[in-house]
RNA sequence: GGCGGAGUGGCCGAGUGGCUUAGGCAAGGGCCUGCAAAGCCCUGUACACGGGUUCGAUUCCCGUCUCCGCCUCCA
């Protein structure tokens, strides 16, 4: 079969047709560059960058557009509450989100637009809206008339009569459902001219401006937390929908990353931001925890469980390790076992996908030990091309650029290393046991663990 | 109140109308090893509760309980 993915618009698993053989393009919903990022924000990347890397294998020409939203209410008040520039306090966070994604593996977007960079297009757009009586000014304030537009709460199920945007200050409006397309300028705050007067987008509407921008007014897939359901995408979909777009073909939305059962938020403050993780992880035992579960069933954030996604990527680290030691460098390009396709194809089923990861794994071990070298390359050759699909490949490049950084402190270890093993051998050879294991516990002491393997000791750092 | 999701073996976490022992971690036994580690083989306890449909339900339906999310900013 081919990919299907659940569409929450009709909350059912849809066969994914692009618009266009051959391509994708799709729309995700950055982050608001308010704060530094957690678990929560980076598993939304992750499993976007999943989709894409799927969606590309076969070399499809995939666009994705991950917004940062750069200007809103908690970013104004966090930089006056820091004393800094509303300016400087986005982007800072935003340079700390890309830094994130980049560690964990992400690919990098085909473009990552700004909100505050597309009020020309959000003024066309309110036009556009205006002109067709699905929104009005007032005061300066630009409203979207939710009652003008019948199909509002096709997304979320929600029923118009039952809602009520919360947003304070909307003296203008003509009807409590309606929602905010621009804010009038305040005194003090940042504002773009338009034709209503000076001010500031409202949250919704740059995402409809830029999807449109960039990947025109029909795209395939609009992706985001399951939190933006409502009011967020169901707005999107109205306001674009309202001007005569097609917008999204399927929505997709990932779930939570909770802490005791809660949702992780800063005002709840149990978050675990990402510089955090990264202290006590490496960046793929990290990425396994997160993209191992299916993207929409909620993780619950455990130390222990934690712990078991390193045990469990360092076990096909290891095999992959032993192979290249036995039998040299081994390529990515092996086969994909069906039962890997078709648990990715099966709404990007990743906890499937890595149990065939696993299979494989146990498959060359065993061709390892019998002393199959073919077998055991053939079996590592496939392991490195699932793992790179899900972004997970320890051999790649990725993972090795810090290595690679400090080579020469690397080299000069290995030389002393390999010193004390040559001991180590020779005290062996001579049955001098007790010598060996002193050899062996002084290297352990120093954080280097040795492992004694049918192609003689193999030495890892441990990163404990 | 409205909308939506979840309760699976010691733990994490998939899945299916009857034989998937999913996979991983942990545990026990064995093989291998000077020892250790790794690896391989084998083993166990499951499907919240109560009804119903069915030849048969963990999987479908109804009800109950519990938990969570959205409806205000949020990945």
């Amino acid at each position: 079969m081919s990919l299907h993915i659940y569409d929450t618009a009709r909350r059912e698993l849809r066969e994914f047709r692009p618009q266009i053989s051959g391509t994708a393009s799709i729309y995700v919903c950055g982050a608001t560059v308010q704060g530094v990022p957690h678990i929560g924000h980076v598993r939304s990347g992750l499993n976007f960058d999943v989709l894409r890397r799927w969606l590309a294998r076969d070399g499809a020409d995939v666009r994705l557009v991950r917004n940062v939203t750069d200007i809103d209410d908690k970013i104004l008040t966090k930089a006056a509450e820091h004393g800094r520039p509303w300016w400087e306090w986005a982007y800072s966070h935003e340079r700390a989100f890309e830094a994130a994604y980049e560690e964990l593996g992400c690919l990098p977007p085909s473009y990552a637009p700004r909100a505050t960079g597309h009020v020309t297009q959000m003024v066309e757009l309110m036009e556009r809206l205006i002109e067709k009586g699905h929104a009005y000014a007032a005061q300066g304030d630009v409203y979207f008339s939710v009652t003008s537009f019948p199909e509002y709460g096709a997304l979320s199920g929600q029923k118009p009569d039952e809602v009520h945007q919360g947003e304070t200050a909307a003296t203008g409006k003509r009807d409590p459902r309606d929602f905010t397309l621009w804010k009038a300028a305040k005194p003090g705050e940042p504002s773009w001219p338009t034709p209503w007067g000076a001010g500031r987008p409202g949250w919704h509407l740059e995402c409809s401006a830029m999807a449109t921008a960039y990947l025109g007014g029909t795209f395939d897939i609009h992706g985001g937390g399951i939190d933006l359901i409502f009011p967020h995408h169901e707005n999107e979909q109205a306001q674009s929908r309202a001007a005569g777009d097609g917008f999204a073909e399927y929505w997709m939305h990932n779930a939570w990353v909770t802490l005791s059962g809660e949702k992780m938020s800063k005002s709840l403050g149990n978050t675990v931001s990402i510089p955090a993780m990264l202290e006590r992880v490496r960046a793929p035992e990290l990425r396994y925890y997160l993209v191992g579960p299916h993207y929409r069933s909620t993780i619950e954030y455990s130390q222990a469980a934690l712990e078991e996604s390193v045990a469990a990527y360092r076990r096909v680290e290891s095999f992959l390790r032993r192979v290249v030691e036995r039998t040299g460098s081994v390529d990515d390009r092996g086969a994909l076992p069906e039962a890997f396709v078709a648990a990715m194809d099966d709404d990007l089923g990743t906890p499937g996908a890595l149990a065939a990861v696993h299979k494989r794994v146990r498959e060359g071990n065993t061709a390892l030990e019998a002393g199959d070298d073919r077998g055991a390359r053939a079996a590592a050759e496939s392991v490195r091309a699932m793992t790179a699909l899900l972004g997970l490949d320890p051999l790649s490049r990725l993972w090795s650029a810090s290595a690679a950084q400090d080579s020469g402190s690397r080299q000069a270890l290995a030389a002393l290393v390999e010193r004390v093993l040559e001991d180590r051998a020779r005290a062996r050879k001579e049955k001098d046991f007790a010598r060996a294991d002193a050899l062996r516990d002084h290297l352990l002491l120093a954080g280097i663990a040795v492992e004694d393997t049918p192609d003689g000791p193999l030495w890892t750092l441990k990163d404990d």
